[in-house]
RNA sequence: GGGCGUGUAGCUCAGUUGGUCAGAGCCCCCGCCUUACAAGCGGGUGGUCGGAGGUUCGAGUCCUCUCGCGCCCA
C-alpha cells in the first residue's frame, strides 16, 4: 500500500496485468447456461474513435463485469467494421489512390509518397484491397489499444474484422444458403443509385433533405392542340416521360383519362392515366410519369404497367441514345442538345427548349422540398434499372414481416420503448433488402455466370461453388467444370463483380464471433447471444439485418436482449458530430481524468437516453476514484492490512446498521443490474460511499484505533466487510482503482471475485437498524452546522448536545461516538413523539 | 402528416406502483491546516417540478389539451 496513492500509471500498470492474468479470458468448457455473451458492435475502424463509442461500449462493459463476477463465462469479444465504402474513401484520401477494375494488378506497386487526393492515381482492385488490408490493420492496432486503456474487459483472442477470412466465409455461406432456400435472388428493377459512387443504394441507407427546387409549369397538348398544363420539379426528365396521371375522381381530368396528349418539345404521345397517388392538392392536380424521376414514378410504372423509356446512366448523366418515342427528326435534334450533359446541365438547357417552344408556361416557382439521399453521398439519388441482388426482407411479404416482427418481440429490449422503432421500420418496409453494391472492398458474391454463345451472361443460371471452397473471390477463383482461360470467353464464365452490402456480413456478428460452422463447440455455448449493445440509430439496418439473417439461418432471434445506447450531446444539445467540429479526442481525456473518471461519466447515461457531454461529471469521477484509493488507505491503516474481518466481532449497534444499510445496497445495485440499470448500481453504491466517508468514518475513527476493547474490534470489523464490499460493487465501472485497492489486501484480481451478496455480512449486521446510521449522522451535522456557523475548527469542543424526537433513541445508541467525533463533553437524550430530531448545541461561552 | 422520447434549482440529472418528493452533484457564497484525502472537509443561498384544465382527501407522479426541444418514419 502506498503512501500517497494515485491514479497516475494507473491504466498502463493494471493493462499489463490484466493481459498477463487472462482474467478476462473466456472459459469455453462452460455451458450455455453459464455463459453470458456478448454480441459487440464491430466500430467502424475507417473512421476515428469518439467520445460516444467510449459511452456506449462502457455501458456493455460495466454489465460484462457484473455477469462475469455474478459467475458467469463472460463471452465479449471484439470486432472491427472494415469492410465497406468509408473504408474505401480512407484509403482513396490516405493513398492517393482509386481503384480502377480494368488496371492490371502490379505486385511491386507503392503508394505516392506524397499523395494528391486531388489527382489520384488509378490502380488495380487487388493493389486497392491490399491498401485497404493495410490500413485498416494499422488502424485497428489504434483502436485496441485505446480500447484496452478505457478498460473494455474483452477476450482480445476473439476478435474478427468484417473482411477477414471467417467473416467473408460465414457471409458467403449464409448467402449461397439464402439463395438455395429461395430467400435470395436476382432482380432487374429501378434501383436507387447514388451517381457519386455509381453503386445501389438499399432503402435503409436513404435519407432525406431538405433541398431547394422549382416547380416548372409545362404544357401537354391534347390531339386538339389545346394545352394540359402540369408541374414539375424535373423538367429535365421530359424525355423520360410516359405518361400523366391524375386522381381517379379528379372532375377536371375526366375527359383525358384514356386519351393521349403530347410531350411538348419531343412530341411524342403518352397516355393520361388516373391513379390514387396522385394529389389533386399538389400544383395542377396532374403530373408525369417518368422513368425514373422518384420513387412514386416507380410504383406508378408498375402498377399502370407503363412502357420505360430510361434516360438517366450510372454516371448520373443523359445517355447518349434516345429513349424509344422519340421519332421526329426535331425531337432527336432536341434530345441531342441534352445527350452526354449531367442532370444540372440537362436541366438548365431543357428550361431553354421549353422557353423556345412557348411550352414553358410563366417562370419556375422556387420551393424547398425533401430529396433522397444516399446517408453518405452528396449528390441526389437517381434511379436507374439495373440487375441486382435481394434478400427478403418482409418487405413483399406480410407472412415474413408479421414473423419478424414477432421475433421483435421475443426480445427484450432496453429501453423498451425502442421496439416501437423496430416495430414501425419492420411494418413500414417497401422492398426487399438490396444488399449488391458496384463496389471493391467488400464481400464478394460467391457467383459466376456461364456465358453463351454470343459471349452473354446467363444470368438465370448462376454456378456456385461448393461450401468447402469458401471464401472465393469469383473474380481470381474459377468456378467448379472451368478453366481460368475461359473467364470472359463466349462459352466460358465471368464472375459476378459486385460486392455485398456491408450490413450483409454485419447483420452475422453473432455467428462470425460465436465461431457458426466453423467451431460448432464454440457456437453452440454462446448462440443466441444474451445481449445485443448498439446505438438506436442503426436499429432499422444493423439490428433488423441481424434478426432477418437468424431467422433464416436459425430459426431464431439471434439474442435474448439488446440495448439500445443514446447520443452525445454538445453543451448545445446538439449530436457530437465531426462536421460540427465539436468532437473531443477519447485519448486527451483518458489521460487528463484517467479512464475510471471518463467511465464514471459514461456510466451516467442511462440505457438510450441521450447525455450531455460534461467535463464536470469527469472530474467528479476523478474525485470518487480518489477518494476510494485514500478511504482504502485509511481503512487498512486502521484496521492492518493483513487483519480478517471478524463477522462476530461486530458488535456495536451503529456498526451493525451501517452494514444493515450496505445490504439495502447490494440488494439494490443487484437487482438494478439485472435490469440492465448500471445507473441506479452506481449511484447507490456512490452515495452510500460518500455518506460512509462524510460520516461513518469519521464517527468510528476514535473508537476503530482503540485495540483494547470489542468496540474497536467491531469497528474494524465493520470497516473491512464494508471495504471489501465496496471494493467489488465499483469494480464494474471504476476496474482500474477497484483493483488497485483490492491488491493492496486480497489475493487475485477483483475483478473474478464474486459479487457481493447481503447474505455474505448479514450475520455481521445482526438485525442492525439503518436508522441508527441516519440518526447518528443527523445529530453529527448539527454538530457541524453549529461550529461552521460559529466559524469554529471542526476540532472544536462542544460543552453540550441536546437530542430530542422521535429517532433520539437511535442516536443514543451511538452516544461515544458522538461524542468522540463531535469532541462533545456531554450529551443528552430524550425520546419523545416529534417526528423531528431535535439537536441542541452548546458551544463554550469563550468561542461564541 | 404519423410514431417515439423529453421538458424538475444557473448547469448536469435523481425522483419505482400518486401521500416527509421538492432532492443530489456541479456552480456560487461563507467558513475550516481536521495526520485517509486541501485534487480535501464543514455549512449555506437557489425551483409555484414547461403551460392550462381534470380525476383524487391528496399529483413532478394519473387523464385531456397545449407549448418547446430531440429522434425515427412519410
Amino acid at each position: 500500500m502506498p503512501d500517497r496513492p494515485s491514479l497516475d500509471g494507473i491504466e498502463e500498470k493494471w493493462v499489463d496485468v490484466w493481459d498477463e492474468s487472462g482474467v478476462y479470458h473466456f472459459d469455453r468448457t462452460r455451458e450455455r447456461g453459464d455463459v453470458f455473451s456478448i454480441d459487440t458492435p464491430p466500430p467502424t475502424v475507417s473512421g476515428s474513435l469518439h467520445i460516444g463509442h467510449v459511452f456506449s461500449y462502457t455501458h456493455t462493459d460495466a454489465v460484462a463485469r457484473f455477469q462475469r463476477m455474478r459467475g458467469k463465462a463472460v463471452f465479449y469479444p471484439m470486432g472491427w467494421d472494415d469492410n465497406g465504402l468509408p473504408t474505401e474513401r480512407r484509403v482513396q484520401n490516405y493513398y492517393g489512390v482509386r481503384c480502377d477494375p480494368s488496371v492490371p494488378y502490379d505486385p511491386d506497386f507503392a503508394p505516392p509518397a506524397k499523395p494528391d487526393p486531388k489527382r489520384q492515381v488509378p490502380i488495380s482492385r487487388r493493389n486497392f484491397i491490399e491498401l485497404c488490408d493495410r490500413l485498416t490493420a494499422e488502424d485497428e492496432k489504434v483502436f485496441e489499444a485505446i480500447w484496452r486503456r478505457l478498460g473494455l474487459s474483452v477476450d482480445w483472442r476473439h476478435t474478427y474484422a468484417t473482411i477477414d477470412a471467417d467473416a467473408r466465409t460465414a457471409a458467403q455461406r449464409a448467402f449461397l444458403r439464402n439463395l438455395a432456400r429461395g430467400e435470395a435472388y436476382m432482380s432487374e428493377a429501378p434501383t436507387l443509385w447514388d451517381v457519386t459512387f455509381r453503386t445501389a443504394v438499399a432503402q435503409a441507407e436513404l435519407e432525406d433533405r431538405e433541398r431547394p427546387g422549382a416547380y416548372h409549369r409545362l404544357a401537354f397538348h391534347r390531339p386538339g392542340g389545346e394545352p394540359v398544363h402540369i408541374e414539375t420539379t424535373r423538367p429535365e426528365l421530359l424525355a423520360a416521360c410516359v405518361a400523366l396521371v391524375a386522381h381517379p375522381d379528379d372532375e377536371r381530368y375526366q375527359d383525358l383519362f384514356s386519351g393521349t396528349v403530347r410531350t411538348p418539345v419531343f412530341g411524342v404521345e403518352v397516355p393520361v392515366r388516373a391513379h390514387r397517388l396522385a394529389d389533386p392538392e399538389k400544383g395542377s392536380g396532374i403530373a408525369m410519369i417518368c422513368t425514373f424521376g422518384d420513387t412514386t414514378d416507380v410504383t406508378w410504372w408498375r402498377e399502370l404497367q407503363l412502357e420505360t423509356r430510361p434516360i438517366i446512366g450510372w454516371d448520373g448523366r443523359i445517355v447518349a441514345e434516345p429513349p424509344a418515342g422519340l421519332e421526329t427528326e426535331e425531337a432527336r435534334l432536341a434530345y441531342g442538345r441534352l445527350a452526354g450533359a449531367t442532370v444540372h446541365t440537362a436541366r438548365e438547357r431543357m428550361v431553354e427548349m421549353l422557353r423556345e417552344s412557348g411550352d414553358l408556361v410563366g417562370e419556375p416557382r422556387p420551393i424547398t422540398h425533401p430529396v433522397k439521399f444516399y446517408e453518405k453521398g452528396d449528390k441526389p439519388l437517381e434511379i436507374v434499372t439495373t440487375r441486382q441482388w435481394y434478400i427478403r426482407n418482409g418487405g413483399r411479404e406480410a407472412e415474413l414481416r408479421g414473423r419478424l416482427v414477432e421475433r421483435g418481440r421475443e426480445l427484450t429490449w432496453y429501453p423498451a420503448f425502442m421496439r416501437a422503432r423496430y416495430e414501425n421500420w419492420v411494418e413500414g418496409l417497401n422492398g426487399d433488402w438490396l444488399v449488391s453494391r458496384q463496389r471493391f472492398f467488400g464481400v464478394p458474391f460467391p457467383v459466376w455466370y456461364p456465358l453463351d454463345a454470343e459471349g452473354n451472361p446467363r444470368y438465370d443460371a448462376p454456378i456456385v461453388p461448393d461450401e468447402s471452397a469458401l471464401p472465393v473471390d469469383p473474380s481470381s477463383d474459377v468456378p467448379p467444370g472451368y478453366t481460368e482461360d475461359q473467364r470472359g470467353r463466349a462459352g466460358g464464365f465471368m464472375g459476378d463483380p459486385d460486392v455485398m452490402d456491408t450490413w450483409a456480413t454485419s447483420s452475422l456478428s453473432p455467428q462470425i464471433a460465436g465461431g457458426w460452422e466453423r467451431d460448432e463447440d464454440l457456437f453452440r455455448r454462446v448462440f443466441p447471444m444474451d445481449l445485443r449493445p448498439q446505438g438506436h440509430d442503426i436499429i432499422r439496418t444493423w439490428l433488423f439485418a441481424t434478426v432477418v439473417r437468424s431467422e433464416f439461418e436459425h430459426g431464431s432471434v439471434p439474442w435474448r436482449r439488446t440495448a439500445l445506447s443514446g447520443w452525445i450531446l454538445d453543451p448545445d444539445r446538439k449530436k457530437m458530430s465531426k462536421s460540427k467540429g465539436n468532437v473531443v479526442t477519447p485519448i486527451d481525456l483518458l489521460e487528463k481524468y484517467s479512464s475510471d473518471a471518463v467511465r464514471y461519466w459514461a456510466a451516467n447515461g442511462r440505457p438510450g437516453t441521450d447525455t450531455a457531454f460534461d467535463e464536470g461529471q469527469m472530474k467528479i469521477g476523478r474525485r470518487l476514484a480518489i477518494k476510494i484509493l485514500n478511504a482504502s488507505k485509511f481503512a487498512l491503516s486502521v484496521a492492518g492490512e493483513d487483519a480478517a474481518a471478524d463477522p462476530a466481532a461486530v458488535t456495536e449497534p451503529l456498526d451493525r446498521a451501517m452494514l444493515a444499510a450496505l445490504a439495502e445496497v447490494v440488494e439494490d445495485a443487484t437487482s438494478a443490474f439485472e435490469g440492465y440499470d448500471y445507473t441506479r448500481a452506481l449511484e447507490r453504491t456512490e452515495r452510500f460511499f460518500w455518506d460512509l466517508c462524510d460520516d461513518y468514518l469519521e464517527l468510528v475513527k476514535v473508537r476503530a484505533y482503540d485495540s483494547e476493547s470489542p468496540a474497536g474490534a467491531s469497528a474494524r470489523s465493520a470497516l473491512l466487510i464494508a471495504l471489501s464490499v465496496l471494493h467489488r460493487l465499483f469494480a464494474p465501472f471504476l476496474p482500474f482503482v477497484a483493483d488497485e485497492v483490492w491488491s493492496w489486501w486480497q489475493e487475485g484480481s477483483v475483478h473474478a471475485a464474486r459479487w457481493p451478496e447481503a447474505a455474505e455480512f448479514r450475520s455481521a449486521a445482526q438485525g442492525g437498524d439503518p436508522a441508527v446510521l441516519a440518526a447518528t449522522a443527523e445529530v453529527l451535522r448539527a454538530v457541524r452546522k453549529a461550529k461552521s456557523e460559529a466559524k469554529l475548527s471542526m476540532r472544536a469542543d462542544v460543552e453540550r448536545v441536546m437530542v430530542s424526537g422521535k429517532s433520539a433513541e437511535y442516536a443514543r445508541q451511538s452516544r461515544a461516538d458522538i461524542a468522540a467525533a463531535g469532541r462533545a463533553a456531554a450529551l443528552e437524550f430524550e425520546t419523545t413523539d416529534e417526528a423531528e430530531l431535535r439537536v441542541e448545541v452548546t458551544l463554550p461561552a469563550a468561542a461564541e
